[in-house]
RNA sequence: CGGGGUGUAGCGCAGUCCGGUUAGCGCACCUGCUUUGGGAGCAGGGGGUCCCAGGUUCGAAUCCUGGUACCCCGACCA
């Protein structure tokens, strides 16, 4: 594994090289107040377009549509939902005043003193709260319901330690927000969208993941049930990948919003909510990616094909950009996103190094020996390998590796996961396991008490309870009570 | 808030222990020539409040005191 990936996987992140084209630190020095909130780099935000792209397709295809919702949040609104403002109070950033004013003693601005807000404004760390003081305006009758919204949006949490990606102070998210008639439709909804996530992770992303529930103490504040997707990082490592959570009657009883049924009686509405944020962009890095740099899935590649010229002379390259433009035509009809680097300020051997940093699935070089026999060298990212390939019918060439590529790097994450999971009986077994970096399954007896002695002893927690696999009950590995069935435990990011 | 570490060119670092020429190296940048099938070679060139303030000294990047910034570990965390 890349020494940068090696530092990303564990914390300690340098600003080196290969991922800085996706991303960096605020680098304001001076200014603590944007510690831990990112720049996103045009190359890594291309990254985040297309998987919003992608979401956003499966969301309108399940129903929903996109709306938005303001930034500021009043202070109020937050301490209506007990759970909700516990979870969440300790990491908000608060507005106090509207306005700055000349510094009377000096150079600079000072905050104005005069201007102070009646009611101080939170920067939402998430929407709950101000969404359902909207829906109970919109909501009268179960003609209103469902409610099926989602929002692409920014949202701020003052963690106490920032990471890179996984989690920065500001970030980038869809939320999706619903409010239902009754509770076996919310229910419904709630695991539509844990699917729709695990789809994305595995077709799109070509990250294996586990659709489980949450245990009690892992569950958002707010939520009746928590149901989340799990993914195995390279390092053995637990990434909580997207979470849909089951709010039950909480924010309806919260926020007053009731509907009349059928039966013309007054019903506290129901209601989900459901995220996924540019942790996802992580994700990727971690998940894929080697010595040389990035493997990104070519579903969600900026550049899926890219096409590096080896010339002599401008004679040569004229003649190999006739021929590779045609190429690039036919790439793009079929919505294949190419590039044609022909810049001339940098060599091809450079070009090679850098479009294998940025994950590029496939690279073709031509030189003079290709036009001569009308070949080119097909590269693929994710093999490290190369091939000689006649230019004739090049194009279905290209699209067939492509899928084939896809397919590839979802099996091999596949199977690094499938060797990485275990099942154990006995505490003892499982605290020296879990030092190897593995998921490992065991039987718990459902209490927080539990959970909490395994997690001081080992840092490991409950990543889920899993909704498919081996349901056998048994007795717990530690206090040897009932357990319905076996849990996944890991140290997680 | 506790523990540890680091601030030297745009980036990455050496030099600091044991004070002593003009503060050095790699990458990047500029000029020229040769190159171009895996991050080119040679020659020349530009670029520095050595984090800040004070102190010790003939002399401080180096020693002392104070400050400050950032990073890492922990506490915290859907």
């Amino acid at each position: 594994m890349a020494k940068e990936l090696k530092e990303l996987t564990s914390r300690s992140v340098n600003y080196s090289q290969w991922y800085q084209d996706l991303v960096i630190k605020a680098e304001l020095a001076e200014n603590s107040a944007v510690r831990g909130c990112m720049v996103i780099r045009p190359y890594g935000y291309a990254i985040w377009e297309k998987m919003q792209r992608v979401l956003d397709d499966m969301f309108k295809e399940t129903g929903h549509v996109n709306a938005y919702f303001p930034l500021l949040i009043p202070k109020s609104f937050l301490s209506k939902e007990a759970q909700h403002v516990e979870g969440f109070a300790k990491e908000c950033a608060v507005v106090t005043h509207y306005r700055l004013k000349n510094n009377p003693d000096g150079a600079g601005v000072v905050v104005d003193p005069a201007a102070k807000l009646e009611e101080e404004l939170i920067i939402r760390p998430t929407s709950e709260t101000i969404i359902w003081n909207t829906y109970r305006n919109w909501i009268q009758s179960y003609r209103d319901l469902p409610i099926l919204i989602n929002q692409w949006a920014n949202v701020m949490r003052w963690e106490m330690r920032t990471r890179l990606f996984l989690r920065t102070a500001e970030f980038l998210w869809q939320e999706g927000h619903t409010a239902h008639a009754t509770r076996e439709e919310a229910i419904e909804e709630t695991l539509k969208m844990q699917g729709v996530y695990a789809t994305f992770a595995e077709k799109y992303m070509a990250m294996p993941v586990i659709k489980g529930v949450k245990s009690e103490s892992e569950r958002f504040a707010g939520a009746e049930d928590t149901y989340t997707i799990e993914a195995m990082m390279q390092d053995g490592k637990a990434l909580q990948a997207g979470t849909s959570h089951f709010l039950g009657q909480n924010f309806g009883k919260a926020f007053d919003v009731t509907f009349i049924d059928k039966n013309g009686k007054s019903e506290y509405a129901w209601a989900t909510s459901w995220g996924l944020s540019t942790r996802m962009i992580g994700a990727l890095i971690m998940c894929h990616s080697d010595d040389n740099g990035l493997v990104l899935p070519p579903l969600l590649a900026p550049i899926q094909v890219v096409i590096v010229p080896i010339y002599k002379n401008e004679e040569q390259l004229a003649a190999i950009s006739e021929r590779v433009n045609k190429i690039v035509k036919n790439l793009k009809a079929m919505g294949i996103s190419v590039k044609y680097d022909d810049a001339d300020n940098k060599k091809p051997g450079w070009k090679f190094a850098e479009y294998e940093l940025k994950g590029v699935p496939v690279r073709l070089a031509m030189g003079g020996r290709d036009l001569e026999h009308n070949t080119v060298e097909v590269m693929r990212r994710d093999k490290l390998e190369k091939e000689t390939v006649s230019c004739v019918k090049i194009e279905e060439y290209i699209k067939e590796l492509l899928d084939d590529i896809q397919q590839n790097i979802y099996q091999k994450a596949y199977d690094f996961r499938a060797s990485h999971i275990i099942s154990v009986d006995s505490y003892d077994e499982f605290k020296e396991r879990i030092e190897d970096g593995l998921f490992i399954l065991a039987h718990w007896d459902g209490t927080p008490e539990t959970e909490e002695l395994i997690k001081n002893d080992t840092k490991a927690t409950i990543r889920c309870i899993p909704l498919e696999g081996d349901k056998a009950p048994g007795k717990c590995m530690v206090t040897g009570k009932p357990s319905a069935q076996r849990v996944l435990f890991a140290r997680a990011y």
